[in-house]
DNA sequence: AAAGTCTGCAACCGCTTTCTT
DNA sequence: CAAGAAAGCGGTTGCAGACTT
């Protein structure tokens, strides 16, 4: 039953290879094709497992791959994709001809990511990073206006500025509320950079208006810090309350995926300001 | 100029999925 | 259908070269 095993690994070479070794399997695969990695190495000539032959392949020597710097086109299509796809590197490989999934892979982690950081977007959820504003300074520096408050729309995630604003509105309240969102929001008790969540999940009110998401976020809203009159509060009037929005979303824009919610689009497109399309079809996407 | 640190990337590791028997 | 190997994939590591002190 089974197949046999792919190799004999002992005495198979590792680490880096040589021009000898390129050279050989460039040759054979030029030859016969890529076909059957288990038995390549033997056929070539190669002490190495057919694993790392398929790495080598399809990482290096294939000739369609480009090599040199990502375009910035390039650039915005791996972060668009990344926000939609997450570090589904092959799927984003897929969508970058002559790329790979290790090089898209390695820029993601050495370039793209250090810049959306320092950008102050999360490269995770591709939300800004709240843990690095300080929402103190900004609340009474702009005197809790709501005008002022609107400039930061493209910035900050529509659903925490109307946070913001609705307990800004109380005036009495605020100090309190400003120390205690900057301690929360800077001491951790936010969730780790790797469990942020998306722009959709900031707050979600369920239909009671109750935090739907408790790992999250507002440890400073009710209850029992007591810093908000909770009996008064009600989130659906908070939320309904006039907003422009920063990042049109095409109302008309087909889900995603059929097990997709609504959120889950609004939250893909208004993160990145792209639409798509109704003729979108996920599945066949990845 | 030497030593230490940082950065980028090729390659490996280990897990999951797909395929073959 | 089950077992097990191959292939695929994403995370991690190690190292060479660049940069800083």
């Amino acid at each position: 039953m089974g197949r046999s095993p792919c190799c004999d690994k002992n005495g198979l070479k590792k680490g880096p290879w040589t021009q000898e070794e390129d050279t050989k399997l460039v040759e054979y695969i030029q030859i016969r094709g890529p076909g059957n990695w288990r038995t390549l190495p033997t056929n070539a000539g190669l002490q190495r497992c057919g694993k790392s032959c398929r790495l080598r392949w399809t990482n290096y020597l294939r000739p369609d791959i480009k090599r040199g710097r990502f375009s910035f086109e390039e650039e915005e299509t791996i972060v668009q994709l990344h926000s939609v796809l997450g570090n589904k590197w092959s799927a984003i490989a897929a969508r970058l001809p002559g790329r790979t999934d290790n090089e898209i892979k390695n820029y993601w982690n050495t370039h793209i990511r250090k810049r959306l950081l320092k950008s102050g977007i999360d490269p995770v959820t591709h939300s800004p990073r709240l843990d690095h504003l300080d929402l103190s300074s900004i609340l009474n520096s702009a005197q809790v206006s709501l005008s002022n408050l609107l400039n930061f729309q493209t910035l900050l995630n529509p659903e925490i500025l109307k946070l913001a604003t609705l307990l800004a509105s109380s005036s009495s309240n605020q100090e309190n509320l400003m120390n205690h969102m900057d301690q929360t929001l800077t001491n951790h008790q936010l969730p780790s950079c790797t469990s942020m969540p998306t722009s959709s999940q900031y707050l979600s009110p369920n239909m009671n208006g109750q935090i739907v998401d408790e790992t999250l976020m507002l440890p400073c809203l009710p209850d029992n810090h007591g810093m908000l009159p909770s009996q008064n509060f009600n989130f659906d009037s908070a939320l309904s309350m006039p907003m422009s929005s920063p990042m049109p979303l095409n109302s008309s824009s087909t889900l995603v995926n059929s097990s997709s919610t609504e959120d889950d689009r609004e939250t893909y497109c208004s993160m990145f300001k792209f639409e798509i399309p109704e003729s979108f079809e996920f599945d066949d996407f990845i």
